[in-house]
RNA sequence: GGCUCCGUAGCUUAAUGGAUAGAGCAUCUGACUACGGAUCAGAAGGUUAGAGGUUCGAGUCCUCUCGGAGUCACCA
């Protein structure tokens, strides 16, 4: 039973058998006492005062004064304005002290033999990853991180969009202008070099159109269904898409490419393998930096067949319905929603059934009760209609699906956008956040140079990944995040490299501990604790409370400003008091595990964000 | 227009319905003849977009208004 539970029960039972009321101990309102007051944890008095019939501060006075008698962890309680503030023994903080020490495990839950799938990333194999993946990737990651401390079995999760147009125009434009050119050849990572040929396709394609527009045909057109007072280049750019469609011989061919790929064409379909590899080996690389894995694929060529037959199934449930033309529906009017189509007339899937018969393929393959997606907001609407289908579907896993929703990565400037040049690499990005941090290491340290042979790259390459990381998952995902490069590298204030360096300065005392042979065992005996560490010993406890808000509401930004919080107490503490010359022995020995047991949960909460600590900065 | 999300200091942001809205950046002032200054302390900066309501108590819940974003494809 945790303390907080403790205290919610010795509170129901006072309010029992003072006023003879029961109330619900869950209902008990116990908070962390904030530190402009003094204590340890608070009750909320303001729920009793009817029950007690008498003023709060009489009522918490009684509630206080039977706490003291009645729990030994009490050793005393002051209250104001309905605020019942309670202070523990120290014998209380020295327990848990020791066993934070002791438990390799602390802040984790359990194994509960529960299985969930977390899918996230989800990239189309034409281009290389940009912002967007990234925060895409390390939300999903500290999420499969976050719910494995908690207990859960993790699948980690990817779906490939390794088929449909934007593929074939890559494979089209290599096929066209690419000389037998391979990554290899021209030394350029996999996934960019497809990405210059989908990018070369819409260059010849846009170069294409211009050359059209000045045919008499297009001309024609144009005098034909332009809106009045509409420009020339206005029109032209809304009639884009149609012109593609209809027109564009480039267009044709990759229709062309799409069909021979759909038919099953020898040399279309190694065609595609063979560039669909090239992205991949540059993908691993990426993932590889980021530090982000995956247990199973799936690909977007197996599964964008499936669901038909779940269709079929549903229109018998009566959960579908045919229309005239023979296109399936469902109508979730009565829900608040639309009606959506979930099977085209010519009886071809769409969209969401693909992702009905993903989601029962998966829950076959690996009998997960729950599915986390991790998606941009911009899906909302999708996921609702899923899950809701599925749910009428009377799908098993139904009530086990959610959608990690986030909101899309702006730059300064706005969105991103692939046309005006603004979308930032992933590769790019990581490159030059480490670079930065070489700038700010040699700043510091003349010594040092690219190649320094100490070993000192990997702690700079933690350092600068570390801010990158913290800097995305310290925004609560629910919001738009404004990306400012020059913040992103900051190193300094509300940081990761903030963060890792109390985690360097305890790692320092904890060597100097193993030089000296310190004895820590007088820490025992220390009861008169100040003010800065008894905030520490207050975080420490609630570290794991934050693990299991930050999977109950799969939020990391919890966990990202709980170590911030965290080391920041820390720094404080450093400058006020003295460690290795404290006055006594005790509080030397306290001290040190003290930082030891600070160490450690710093350690383990910036791991659960996927972030590394450096050994020395 | 319907639905969803967001609006907190110049900027980026925090706050299970609880106490004086908490940080960082930027600005200004300071700090131990070092247990590492990528640190610490302080100043200044807020009508939590606005108006009502519920509550002992509202940044948080409800209603409306304003502003921003997303979405409302037989695209994925």
């Amino acid at each position: 039973m945790t303390i907080i539970e403790t205290l919610q029960n010795a509170v129901a039972l006072a309010v029992g058998q003072l006023y003879g009321e029961t109330v619900e101990a869950g209902k008990v309102q116990v908070n962390t006492t904030p530190g402009e007051f003094t204590g340890d944890y608070t009750v909320v008095i303001f729920p009793f005062v009817k029950i007690a019939k008498k003023a709060p501060d009489a009522a918490g006075a009684e509630i206080g004064d039977f706490l003291q008698k009645n729990v030994a962890e009490v050793a005393g309680f002051n209250t104001i304005k309905g605020f019942l503030n309670l202070e523990l023994s120290p014998a209380f903080w020295q327990n848990f002290l020791q066993s934070a020490l002791t438990d390799p495990d602390f802040g984790r839950q359990p194994r509960n033999g529960r299985k969930v799938m977390v899918e996230y990333s989800s990239p189309n194999t034409n281009k290389p990853l940009h912002l967007g993946h990234v925060r895409n990737c390390l939300l999903g990651w500290t999420c499969s991180r976050i719910l494995d401390a908690v207990g859960y079995d993790v699948v980690k999760t990817q779906i490939v969009n390794d088929r449909g147009v934007a593929i074939c125009k890559s494979m089209l434009a290599w096929q066209k202008f690419g000389e037998g050119k391979t990554p290899e050849s021209e030394g350029v990572k996999g996934d960019h070099f497809v990405g210059d040929f989908y990018v070369m396709f819409e260059n010849k394609t846009k170069a294409e159109y211009e050359i059209w527009q000045q045919t008499d045909a297009a001309q024609g057109f144009f005098a034909e269904k332009h809106k009045p007072e509409q420009a020339e280049k206005d029109f032209f750019k809304e009639y884009k898409n149609k012109w593609f469609n209809e027109h564009s011989q480039l267009g044709a061919e990759v229709r062309e490419m799409l069909l021979k790929w759909e038919a099953g064409d020898p040399d279309t379909v190694a065609l595609w393998r063979q560039m669909n590899n090239w992205v991949y080996s540059g993908f691993d690389e990426t993932y590889g930096k980021l530090g982000v894995a995956f247990d199973k694929l799936y690909y977007e060529s197996d599964t964008y067949l499936l669901g038909k037959d779940i269709v079929e199934d549903g229109l018998k449930k009566g959960v579908f319905f045919r229309k005239d033309d023979g296109s399936v529906w469902v109508d979730l009017t009565d829900a608040g929603y639309d009606q959506k189509v979930v099977l085209r007339a010519d009886g071809t899937s769409v969209y969401i059934t693909q992702d009905i018969g993903t989601a029962r393929m998966r829950y076959h393959d690996f009998d997960c009760e729950k599915m986390v997606y991790v998606v941009a907001d911009e899906q909302n609407y999708h996921f609702v209609v899923l899950f809701e289908v599925l749910k009428r579907l009377g799908e098993p896993y139904a009530d086990g699906l959610h959608h990690l929703s986030y909101g899309l990565v702006e730059l300064p400037t706005g969105r991103m956008k692939t046309r005006e040049g603004t979308v930032v690499d992933a590769d790019d990005l990581m490159e030059e956040v480490v670079s930065l941090a070489w700038e700010n290491a040699r700043g510091r340290d003349s010594e040092l140079t690219d190649t320094d042979p100490a070993g000192r790259s990997e702690d700079i390459r933690k350092i600068g990944m570390g801010a990158l990381k913290f800097y995305m998952t310290k925004v609560n995902p629910r919001k738009k995040m404004i990306f400012n490069p020059e913040e992103s590298v900051d190193l300094q204030g509300q940081t990761g490299p903030y963060i890792q360096y109390s985690y360097v300065r305890i790692n320092g005392l904890m060597q100097r501990v193993e030089k000296e042979g310190v004895d820590l065992t007088p820490a025992k005996n220390y009861t008169d604790f100040q003010a800065e560490e008894k905030e520490l010993l207050k975080a420490l406890h609630e570290y794991p409370e934050v693990v299991l808000a930050a999977a109950r509401e799969y939020d990391p930004s919890h966990l990202a400003n709980f170590c911030y919080n965290l080391a920041k107490s820390y720094h404080r503490f450093w400058h006020e008091q003295s460690i290795f010359n404290a006055d006594s022995p005790e509080a030397k020995a306290f001290r040190l595990q003290l930082s030891k047991a600070v160490g450690q949960v710093l350690l383990s909460g910036m791991s659960l964000l996927g972030i590394e600590m450096p050994a020395r900065m």
